[in-house]
DNA sequence: AACGCTAATCTAAACGTTTCGATCATGTCA
DNA sequence: TGACATGATCGAAACGTTTAGATTAGCGTT
């Protein structure tokens, strides 16, 4: 900028007066000022802007898998949002670790990020300290923290598991096999919920051993399906909390040698867009994963907007079941084993 | 750092040296400093730092879709490549739009990023003047771009569509539909070359009517695919350029009563997760995702290192053929066609 | 006692913007 | 003609760091 002063033989403080429309600048040096601009390839030095107006335009964004189909489509919709509205969004994948996921929170304040938008946090203490400060607006996703009262959009996770798993009870199975991930994350322990609550509604005992936790990857669905599978009671359906994990329970199904939904019925979290192509269709619970998206950006562009004094907000939505082939009615077979 | 500075009674440069430890500080103010840092909470402004230093310690990261699962696990990758690095990464997705990935490019350079990954990027000007303009480096992924001399890392996209069709003509199939992206874009480009070399190669004619061209998304090869299997004498075989058209090719056979492989066979360039969960098995070509990616990154960090002035390195990486249950032989129906 | 060396610390100038208040020319009004 | 409002332009301080070079103190040598 110093140089392009120079060369239109005006001071800097008109130059910016120009580029920012702060004031009126005479015709005749505001074209003095295009051309020297023109002519070094001038281009405006946003870290000096940032330092001195005290925002960077940048948003920073965790989840814990991108791979995730659920939250590529929220990081895909929530990065549209941002690019439309002129912000930069910085994506961390915290691998579903705690510790990872603070330090990359930390990562994003370092560079003076404008708002946080974090999915599926634990109790992380940093997340907790960075809310209290209060430096910058925070909207949770997926996840609805105690303790840290801010914005956040979340599913009614109880709500949509115990659905799918009354549908379940509904098509004649007793025994349920559920996969879940580690319940220290509000939407395991709410899904969870779910599940227990619609046994108890169906008058159904709970088994312990039905349930499984994995660490949300593939392998885990994998190995709690085959250890279920290999039982000498096994479950006549299985539901499995994320959708990485079905993938594996798919494949055991099939290592197994048993096939679905003769042999058993299978339903999952999280729709993904090849679900009604290939067989079997599987029934999934679906989230409104642009609505979420769009949610979470207009809560905190809201807030980036000036309006930061707002009680925080809590958005609440619904999951929808997804039925399809997956999951066959077990009224014959429940008779025939019972008799 | 100012108030950390007169907390501790020392100068601002004594905290800064401290902290960074460019030079050795008492163990006697060591301590009042440290103590100061904590009681105010201090965090060190990454702005300024880089304003000063001219390093953001940020890299930028274009591509089309982030839910093009190739993206995705490439960006899954990057991320965690630069994580490791202690790098943040800015995503933007450009839509296949060349406009939006020139704004976007501005966008990430405006905020100074330290180096850029751009994906599958057409002609774009912009970029041609960025790496000519050579501030900062530049890894293209997916693509070679006529013009635009840099580090570069890409399939041998021609090789592996050979290899594809030439395996479905062994399979005995003599129509082969192909359905592809825009050609203006260099593994389009090539990946037609293939399929026009293998069906050249093997003697047969090119029907131009079973050349489809679409762009990019799911409702494309959906109606290229009905396009095509409309026709009287539909072709026996179809090929997808991209993943997210071959669900709409798939949902088309569907629709349209047919389905795969029995009535017609079904291939596409990029592998995904639930390839072979689900029925039919999807043959594919998988891209070597994890080596593209960390390899993007690798050439990437090494120019941040300091190698700024080694020319230009290109990484040209095979593709698989992976063999499912999606296509079947022809040899039977083929005779009882022409008899 | 004068000197030089080293280690610790500080002063002040940069980095590239924005912006407040000052300056200055010009035209208007009494 | 003098006072004054208006509009355009500028000078300089500020944002929060880093760092080159200056300063100071302590200590061993001669």
């Amino acid at each position: 900028m110093l140089h392009v002063a120079e060369a239109a033989r005006v001071s800097v403080a008109t130059v910016s007066a120009l580029i920012n429309g702060t004031a009126t600048v005479s015709p005749e040096l505001s074209h003095r000022i295009e051309q020297a601009i023109r002519d070094i390839g001038y281009k405006r030095n946003a870290i000096a802007r940032s330092l001195k107006m005290g925002t960077t335009r940048t948003i920073g964004l965790t989840v814990p898998h991108i791979t995730n189909p659920f939250f590529t489509d929220v990081v895909s919709v929530i990065q549209q949002a941002f690019d439309r509205a002129g912000y930069a969004v910085m994506l961390c994948c915290t691998d579903e670790d705690l510790n990872t996921q603070d330090d990359q929170i930390k990562l994003l304040l370092d560079r003076m990020v404008d708002g946080l938008i974090v999915a599926r946090v634990g109790d992380g203490a940093i997340l907790k300290r960075i809310v209290d400060d209060a430096n910058v607006p925070v909207v949770l996703l997926d996840r609805i923290c105690k303790g840290v009262d801010t914005d956040a959009v979340v599913l009614d996770n109880q709500r949509a598991v115990f659905d799918a798993i009354t549908y379940l009870i509904n098509l004649g199975h007793r025994r349920i096999g559920y996969i879940t991930g580690t319940s220290d994350i509000s939407p395991m322990h709410d899904r969870m919920a779910g599940y227990r609550e619609a046994l108890h509604a169906a008058g159904l005992p709970i088994a312990e051993e039905l349930i499984r936790f994995g660490n949300f990857h593939e392998i885990d669905g994998y190995n709690a399906t085959m250890q279920m599978l290999s039982s000498h009671d096994r479950p006549s359906a299985i539901f499995s909390a994320n959708n990485p994990m079905v993938i594996g329970t798919m494949k055991a199904i099939r290592d197994i040698g048993l096939s679905c939904p003769e042999d058993i019925s299978v339903a999952c979290f999280d729709d993904f867009p090849w679900s009604d192509v290939f067989q079997p269709q599987l029934t999934t619970v679906a989230q409104p994963v642009q609505a979420i998206g769009e949610q979470a950006a207009n809560l905190l562009l809201d807030r980036l907007a000036g309006n930061r004094d707002a009680p925080p907000r809590k958005l609440l939505l619904k999951g929808r079941l997804m039925i399809r082939n997956s999951c066959r009615p077990l009224g014959a077979m429940a008779q025939s084993v019972s008799a």
